[in-house]
DNA sequence: AGCTATTAATAATA
DNA sequence: TTATTATTAATAGCT
């Protein structure tokens, strides 16, 4: 139509290009209009203009015409909505985790000894040997810890006493050593070794346990 | 076009109708088509027939159309995905309640005195407080359930005893009493109170306390 | 589905 | 952008 065809390939010319933009654009709205009016059907089109301009035509809400295109194309859901970004599947996700914070947040209030008049003997036993266990491998750590400790200073005590026997020697006759043991190498330094000898502060909130909640 | 006007309402005819919304759905996505090849732009256009089939055409893939499109009419969040839905949002609430989850994991983990190698001294003294404190509670709570269940029977002891004492008598002496108290109303049955009387299994593994990771 | 008389769209132009 | 107009394209009413 008009003063001769035209090749279906992109017009060179911008300026015509607009022209062409604008009319075509008006008549392919126009003609989605009247295709939805007179056979009565849901149609939405949307037009980016390359100035990143939006045209739209729907014959009722756009995204209810949206919400009701992803249900039908629901069958290819490659080129839908992925799952990973399908908000009902993440809702249902996130239902799951916060049962799983609660279930998590109870367990723990019951082994700090809260909340405990929800359960039934039974249950009482099973958290008592559980807590009873935990508590002897916490103990058992500290221990593991404290001998630990124990021998390193006590490695380091015959050190230090090996060189004041050497020093003294020294001390008596300068003459009676070849060599002088290089400070630093098998010397020791008082800070060497960080001891942690607070055997346990008689109550204490432990905070550092818990993150937001408490 | 055609022989002689429409007027532009709905179609009466079901089969006219039908057969004009095949001629003019193909129209309209060869417009589409000749357009976003003409003037290089993006568009997308669907048609939900009747039935609910759906008819598209799209330059590029509709998915990345509605995108861009969603992107662009972003102004209008009203009509457009509400916060609730935004798949962004709700990705970020999940990985915050991982984070959270992967916490109370740990916590847990160190108050039933496993992976306690990644604890300091400082620590593991705060953590034996903490379930030192829970511990007692657990065994308070139960102290308190078995002094309350040792009540009750020592009630229905007496009770009993009480009750014996009468059927003692009535059966030396028959015509001694005049009531005879209602069966049930004062008397009780045997399994009127449940006992739980468990003190401990020497070991049980307490899977009540988790849910599904372990 | 085809056919074709008609109307509608629009390319070139101003 | 808008208006004009010569042409082509789309399609309404029939088969």
């Amino acid at each position: 139509m008009g003063r001769g065809r035209i090749r279906l390939r992109k017009i060179e010319s911008a300026t015509s290009r607009q022209v062409t933009f604008s009319k075509r654009k008006n008549g392919l709205l126009k003609k989605a209009y009247e295709l939805s009016v007179l056979c009565d059907v849901e149609l939405g089109l949307i037009v980016l203009s390359p100035r990143g301009k939006v045209h739209e035509f729907s014959s009722t809400c756009m995204q209810k015409m949206l919400e009701r295109y992803e249900k039908c194309s629901e069958g290819s859901k490659t080129t839908s909505i992925a799952k990973e970004e399908d908000p009902k599947a993440l809702k249902r996700e996130i239902a799951n985790m916060e049962e799983r914070i609660e279930i998590l947040e109870r367990t723990q209030r019951k082994m700090l000894g809260e909340e405990l008049a929800s359960c039934a003997l039974k249950d009482l036993n099973q958290l008592e040997s559980q807590v009873e266990r935990g508590l002897r491998n916490i103990r058992a750590r500290k221990s593991e810890i404290l001998v630990t400790q124990i021998e390193q200073l006590q490695r380091k005590e015959r050190m230090f006493s090996e060189e004041n026997n050497f020093l003294r020697k020294r001390i008596v006759d300068p003459h009676s050593v070849l060599t002088t043991p290089a400070s630093g190498s098998g010397s020791l330094q008082r800070s060497e070794v960080e001891t942690q000898l607070v055997m346990r502060p008689p109550s204490s909130n432990a905070d550092f346990l818990f993150n937001s909640s408490h």
